[in-house]
DNA sequence: TCGTTGCGAAACTCGTACGTATCGAAATTG
DNA sequence: CAATTTCGATACGTACGAGTTTCGCAACGA
């Protein structure tokens, strides 16, 4: 029995190159950010576009879903450190993250993806929810309980609804808002109309 | 020179078929529903659908997205009829709107499309919008702005910060809220809360 | 050095859809 | 009736992309 230094045997001949993998994602995710849906993605395209052969995509993915499942899930989701000094502040400090990560092409277009394409590539959506969304909708909903519980917000109000009013309206401005980017102050006025309401 | 009814000539032959019109629509329809993007249509997909010749689509529209296009522009917008008696009531109504529209597996589609395929589709959109957003679009206006003048509403409410709120919110629950249709009394509660807001 | 595996490129087969053309039948005008 | 136009059906040539295979070369372990 010959040594081995870690518990997976290196298997012989030539390792597959990381470089190669990561091009290929990257190709991919341009693809999606040019505004491509999944079903316009060709692997031929991907693989141009990569500087790769068809024949490396197809040897680590089996088909394009399992690809698009993989880049997406690439995308990390760095949930904003929050000070915790007020509700306020957090929640502003979660909606800037939104605006200034639409700004992005490449961001836009993979929250397009998750809107538009969800029926038809369930499998696709469940693993990038878990992966993008979900952190930052549990950091929200942390920071809506603490201001209930501390007097902050209303006691009654209802955990789910202030996550829609936030989310949704920032949302909104990201897809239907003025032209080119967002104001640098829209999340605290969007905190601000929330947290006050639009009665006088 | 022969006694002729109206302004326009009727042409010698066989006239197009009105039916054969309707059906090709409600099949483009019918499959957009289904969760097709612009791209995964396929005209022998409605042909087939719409139990016609491909020639007689080709007769009538000379792509496809002159198809869509005519299509989309079909969905009429008969916006909710208001009472007038308070802002609040007039929200709702508009809102409750969106709510029960968004039943319609129709509907919920050509909003999805009306997200992703934008930039794909100006043209298209462009149509879209004009004939069936515009017109909610702008008596929510005029409600929010009445409300504004009247002091139902704070005086110095940035109108479309109120629209986005209320918009954004009631389409974030349409794409992620629970599972099935909607509450009845969402509109209400979304309402209540933009109104008095978050904040005790 | 030799065996093994990955590499990019190219050729290949196969299915799908486009847009056009052609068919016999049906509907309409004159 | 004849002329004209549309109808649905079907066949056609073209194009594109999926997924597979083959090739000569490169990178690695033994």
């Amino acid at each position: 029995m010959t040594i081995q230094e870690s518990g997976t045997a290196r298997p012989a001949g030539r390792p597959r190159s990381e470089k190669a993998e990561k091009a290929i994602i990257e190709a991919t995710l341009d693809l999606i950010g040019e505004g491509m849906g999944v079903s316009d993605l060709s692997i031929e395209a991907i693989a141009s576009r990569a500087g790769v052969g068809k024949t490396t995509i197809y040897r680590r993915w089996s088909n394009k879903e399992d690809l698009v499942v993989d880049a997406l899930a690439t995308l990390k989701a760095p949930v904003p450190s929050l000070t915790g000094t007020s509700v306020r502040d957090d929640l502003i400090s979660l909606l800037d993250a939104m605006r200034s990560e639409s700004g992005v092409a490449r961001n836009r277009c993979v929250m397009k993806i998750a809107m538009s394409e969800a029926d038809r590539y369930p499998q696709l959506m469940d693993r990038f929810m878990k992966r993008a969304i979900e952190p930052r909708r549990q950091a929200m909903r942390a920071v809506i309980e603490r201001g209930i519980a501390n007097g902050e917000l209303r006691a009654d109000l209802d955990v789910s609804m202030g996550m829609a009013v936030l989310t949704g309206t920032m949302l909104w401005f990201t897809k239907w808002g003025p032209a080119g980017d967002l104001d640098v102050d829209l999340a605290e006025r969007v905190v601000d109309v929330a947290l006050a309401g639009m009665a006088p």
